[in-house]
DNA sequence: TTTAAGTGTGGACCATACTCCATGGTCAAG
DNA sequence: CTTGACCATGGAGTATGGTCCACACTTAAA
């Protein structure tokens, strides 16, 4: 497909397509159609690339990082063991991510428990949900947010 | 305490302290010193401060959000109900995170598997591993939580 | 009093991730 | 063969979140 279709397929923009062929995160064929500046050809294999940056990006990688992982994995035919070598890192880095999120979330369920409740008890604060940051809410005062 | 103690209390530097300033995030008092160009006077509550806008920056707000949270509770007091809204928000982002970083260790995992037995049958890929991705919906929200 | 350390201001600069635009070539329908 | 939709390229601009620097003033210690 061109790239219009392409865009279509994946719910970016054309100019965001081009960006991300322009940082080598996609790499599409080119078409038979365009002359001196062919057009650029996407397959299903693309869209699927693209999904692929999407949920990278909401996991908190660069574009970067993205582009990285996908040359390794591009590059991966090679040597099998040093792939897994790579990938039980990226495995490590992944469930480190989950950890520090399951944190995040305990504290955040645990700030709207205690809301719910009237803020009743002690205050949640990041410490006790692993996290290295206290913060101060008085039960009686609305002086932060969070 | 003056801006180098500050930005050693919050683990911040003082360019980006001053930068928060500017952005109104943080309104330390002036100190007697300084003259002409006081010098600025940051209190506890202000370390306070800084660690909220870390946490409200790790749960995916950007400091344009976190000060306009920040002026609503100073204007006009934000409710148990909102700021209970406002978490719940965050707390169902995250949730859609962790099942994300899921399918991405499991994709990962399967790779490292298919390798480990010597890449026999099917090569495991993004689609077959539960990323029922939604392209198009792409609402990206601001992520980046490590 | 000299001087190093600390402070304020303003502005330049950087990286990331787009977004827009001008210009010009290409394609397909009528 | 014209017209409008589509494509490519290159470059500028935007927004976010800083970071760095020069310059001048103030403070505190020697």
């Amino acid at each position: 497909m061109l790239i219009s279709d392409f865009a279509g397929a994946t719910g970016l923009s054309r100019d965001t397509v081009r960006f991300y062929v322009r940082l080598g995160l996609l790499r599409p064929g080119t078409s038979d159609k365009g002359g001196r500046h062919p057009y650029q050809f996407f397959t299903a294999e693309d869209v699927q690339t693209a999904e692929v940056i999407r949920v990278g990006q909401s996991l908190g990688l660069s574009l970067k990082e993205i582009a990285a992982l996908d040359t390794e994995r591009r590059e991966s035919g090679i040597t099998g063991a040093r792939l897994i070598e790579i990938l039980s890192g990226q495995l490590a880095s992944l469930e480190a991510k989950a950890t520090e999120l399951e944190k995040m979330t305990r504290f955040v369920r645990a700030k709207i428990d205690w809301l719910a409740t009237g803020g009743k008890g002690p205050h949640p604060n990041f410490g006790q949900c692993g996290c290295d940051v206290q913060i101060g809410v008085s039960a009686r005062s609305n002086d932060s947010f969070a």
